[in-house]
DNA sequence: GTATCTGCAAATTTTTTGCCAGTAG
DNA sequence: CTACTGGCAAAAAATTTGCAGATAC
């Protein structure tokens, strides 16, 4: 096992440990794919692509899996109009853009400073605010060009 | 039928007619509600507020008219991790704040200053922006007194 | 008159669940 | 050991679709 999936591996199982639940070889597995991929990919890609490496994991096991992910805060969960939902491995502050055209998700670097935020706070009587998610649309460099050419 | 209602009838027939859709009164009675509430109900919550009203819609018409208002940008989808997808029947720029405990949706007015997104665009190399979605989470009046008691 | 829309029921897609055997701690 | 997990298959939930009759224009 490369140097990189034991220290992913040990990230994970403390996680684990501080609420309590099991390290497993399929959330390694999960979780490993997770982490190496800047994708966004739904469910049934992560079954896809870890089946690959652990032959023996169900898709329901997936599901379970990036759900106690999610409860870890080892992952984010990300819905989108199209149906299923998106797990990104990425849980430092950072954007997403969703093209409208092929739906996939770019990641987008930096944060809104805290100035801003403070304002929108100002309008949610009582709503205690505790993060935020931001997402551009639009279209990606290769869906643009095609409309360009169109 | 009230004033209100055929000013939102005039907004609607010209919308579909541009985009080359036909007026119907089931899109009417959807669009009505939609316009008329500042929740964001799921479309099975539509099709049970629009049935009192105009008793013959079925579900799948209410799935197909709120797609169709999409379609004409008099409508807004969102979805979240919660299973079924909201429409939001405000086309203003908006942001809204979801409650991580009880699921609703409010409002929240006001808009990023544009110097913020060009800041944003700057790392997105070649994804051509055409728009932004920005939602708060946290914990609403409700659900954060209950918070504080337990 | 004709293309579009609706309602119905059936199909699809996505996600969740129950249950028994297997395994981590 | 004992409780938590995984696999399987079945169920549930959400949404879409095919088609015949109805309707807007």
């Amino acid at each position: 096992m490369p140097q990189q999936d034991q220290t992913t591996d040990l990230v994970l199982r403390e996680a684990l440990e501080a609420n309590g639940q099991r390290f497993t070889e399929q959330r390694a597995a999960v979780y490993r794919f997770l982490a190496s991929t800047d994708k966004h990919p739904t469910a049934d890609e992560v079954f896809l692509a870890v089946r690959s490496e652990v032959p023996v994991i169900s898709l329901a096991t997936v599901y379970k899996s990036l759900e106690t992910l999610v409860g870890c805060g080892l992952a984010m969960k990300l819905t989108y109009g199209d149906g299923s939902a998106r797990y990104d491995g990425r849980t430092d502050p950072h954007h997403h853009a969703r093209c409208l055209s092929c739906s996939r998700i770019f990641d987008v670097g930096g944060h809104l400073p805290p100035e801003e935020l403070d304002d929108l706070e100002e309008g949610t009587e009582g709503f205690q605010v505790t993060g935020y998610r931001l997402e551009l649309t639009g279209y990606c460099s290769r869906c643009g060009k095609e409309q360009a050419e169109a």
